[in-house]
DNA sequence: TCGGTAAGCTGACGGCATGACAGGACAGGT
DNA sequence: ACCTGTCCTGTCATGCCGTCAGCTTACCGA
């Protein structure tokens, strides 16, 4: 199950071709960054990692394919994002500090991934399930644990009885991704990181528990 | 000022050459509904529109320049969002329906321009400034409107003083932006339509109002 | 009616990326 | 030194890109 790496013809990697492999992904991951997804080509992919079109297409089908590699990669890094949110309490001053990390923490995952990020929304966006369920992977932790929590306010009759939990969670996880991955946009705006940050969390906060933080 | 359509190497497009024009724009508008951007190529949307790949190179320098034009055309269309917000009020229960207007209308402008938006938010994402400028049209007249509000409410003391108005409303308006381009996501997430709207317009009037709306 | 002129369109072409294959280079074991 | 399976690349057919010269069409003034 532990999932051996196999080339396109069905050979199984060595340790010299999981590096070139690796490489090519690392490469790639770079022009990702540097260059607009639709404009990266096989070709300048291979010459950048050093080597030639032909082995690219030895470990990947297409370019998407090797994203869709890259972007695994990173949902399962994106395993962290959970320990924002479990066990945390949302009440009081607690409450302010949970909204607060979560932002945070939400915020550097993005900016940190955010040239796999865009393409990852991009594919998800036009429907294709394989970059959904990647899309679903990262946020469903966070979003799952927001349910949760609403609900549980909700039980307790601290949360309105017609809000929904998941419609709410869905919209706050997607309000993060959405400013996360316009966080350069918004200083063009004219907005500063250090104002875009608590005014996230107090969104946060007020979604989930309906109340203002008590600072 | 008028804005006389030209050719790339400088005529007058008169009335034949301009419907040439906008049946390629609109062969293109439909490609990218039903492919990926990555996968729309000239001469399929050339042989869509019954013409010659060389037609396209006259009126358009490639793929990027005939989407941005689709997407100026749309911007200019987006005005009406405005609508949503001038002149209304935020307070009592013609506050909740102003909230619930802009949600509707938000998500329903989104709905019908989803294909060329995706395209919009992926070029701003990735810091083309043409795409960001027209991203910024069409959610300006909103951002704007919203800043205006959050200020006001501000100034007479019903929102705390350390919420910047600009990052609130941009929050806001990023939040709208993403639930739209991902409607079809959260029904798949188990999220009825009828149920996220109300959701959101709480979220809206708790951004906006810091309170709860009454209904 | 008849050119003249500019708009409009396309066939054809060099250039480049794609994707497949066969064969050569290389590392590890005997 | 030799063998074996892994690894890489040169090469090729195919197809799209982007440009140009040149042909057709529409309009206009004489």
């Amino acid at each position: 199950m532990t999932g051996q790496v196999r080339t396109v013809d069905g050979r199984v990697a060595g340790r010299r071709g999981q590096a070139t492999r690796q490489k090519l992904l690392d490469c790639l991951s770079e022009m990702l960054s540097s260059s607009p997804y639709r404009d990266v080509k096989v070709i300048d992919v291979a010459r950048r990692a050093g080597t030639s079109p032909a082995t690219f297409y030895q470990y990947f089908p297409d370019v998407e394919g090797a994203v869709l590699e890259i972007a695994e990669q990173m949902a399962a890094e994106g395993a962290e994002l959970t320990q924002l949110l479990e066990g945390r309490s949302w009440v009081g001053k607690a409450g302010w500090q949970t909204s607060q990390e979560l932002v945070e923490g939400f915020l550097d995952f993005w900016r940190k991934n955010d040239a796999i990020l865009r393409v990852v929304d991009l594919g998800a966006a036009e429907g294709d399930k394989r970059f959904y369920k990647i899309r679903m992977k990262i946020l469903n932790s966070v979003n799952n644990s927001l349910t949760d929590t609403v609900k549980e306010l909700q039980a307790k009759g601290k949360v309105d009885k017609d809000v929904s939990p998941a419609a709410m969670a869905g919209s706050i996880v997607a309000m993060l991704a959405a400013v996360a991955s316009h966080q350069r946009g918004f200083q063009t705006w004219g907005v500063k990181q250090h104002e875009l940050r608590p005014n996230l969390a107090m969104l946060v906060h007020l979604g989930v528990t309906g109340k203002k933080p008590t600072k």
